[in-house]
DNA sequence: GTATCCATGTAACCAGTTACATGATTGC
DNA sequence: GCAATCATGTAACTGGTTACATGGATAC
């Protein structure tokens, strides 16, 4: 068996909120989960052609005038069956593949003022990080009337892993950075 | 252009650090880095050769007794260019997938009681990670007269990589679990 | 005698990315 | 007049995973 297409279940999960096309998907995506998560077109289009034949998703085509047409899918019974069949399995183990950490594991000729510089930049970035997801958390809590209390909380504790990771991160290089400029003496 | 290929980089970071064969690069990948990285045969075997191409290493056979063949790679002096190249380029912003987050996304319908006991889990593991992370870190600093000073703090940078995403997890369970609880009532 | 280690490789397969192709409408 | 948005799709490609194939040596 090779790689699990997960594409699916992201479509799967998207179209269970709401009906739409492939392009609605895809700005869904990018306007929501894009922290964690990434669709593009040369994917979803297959992907939702075979979801159709599997029959976990219905399509209909709305012909709105002075527009291109538009295929809406819909979710199935099927689907949501199948959705919510794999939320409740436990998330495969990734065994990620980190570059950062690849880099910096293979860098003990890089001179150490430019580690310490790559490792600021680090940190800045992660730094910007925190200032958006401190951003996302506030237009969601803005909206909570409009979300159910259960996606609230849902949503809002994504938003907060994303604060977490670069909060561990910030640390990380501060401390990283420390022994750098100790190797220096 | 594709996604890059890194595992080009992976194994010229081994070949850096010492000639071998594709099984020794294996062996040595599962053995340190497989945090954070990992290489099967199937991907290592055909890159070795198509760097050889590339002139990026060397390779000489290996006869000893009673034993199948070795083909020993090296890494060449511009094998060592285009990985000091690559060490410095900054490291390219992953749009990852987290399967996990994308889980806690689209659990709304999942009973409460049931994410309470998911979270429960992911905390677990990663306080089992931590302390893995602790005896890796006593374990290389218990060599650390074998290792030169910069290694010694890179590797230990990696480790301590570890221990804060874990840290980090731990914590974002706790609060997690703490809204569920809260929506119980 | 059986499991594990040493050792190399190929083939089938899948997921995902990018580029290409097309074309109408709307807003500036 | 031009850029952006709406809208769908295909083709070429790459990276990576798993399974298959082989076979001797050593350790228990």
């Amino acid at each position: 068996m090779a790689k699990k297409n997960k594409t699916k279940y992201a479509l799967l999960g998207v179209l269970n909120t709401m009906s739409g096309s492939g392009y609605d998907i895809k700005k869904f995506c990018d306007s929501s989960i894009r922290y964690f998560w990434n669709e593009n077109y040369g994917h979803i289009y297959p992907v939702l052609q075979k979801m159709e034949e599997e029959e976990l998703v219905t399509k209909h085509v709305e012909q709105t005038e002075g527009r291109p047409s538009k295929n809406v899918y819909s979710i199935t019974e099927k689907g949501r069956e199948e959705l919510d069949n794999w939320l409740l399995m436990p998330v495969e183990p990734e065994h990620g593949r980190s570059e950062l950490l690849l880099k910096i594991f293979w860098s003990k000729n890089v001179p150490v003022e430019v580690l310490i510089e790559k490792f600021l930049q680090i940190k800045e970035v992660s730094e910007e990080m925190l200032v958006q997801y401190a951003q996302i958390e506030n237009a969601l809590k803005a909206h909570k009337d409009e979300v159910d209390k259960m996606n609230l909380v849902l949503w809002i504790s994504t938003v907060n892993y994303g604060k977490h990771d670069s909060e561990a991160k910030i640390k990380w290089c501060e401390e990283t950075i420390k022994s750098l400029e100790e190797i220096e003496d």
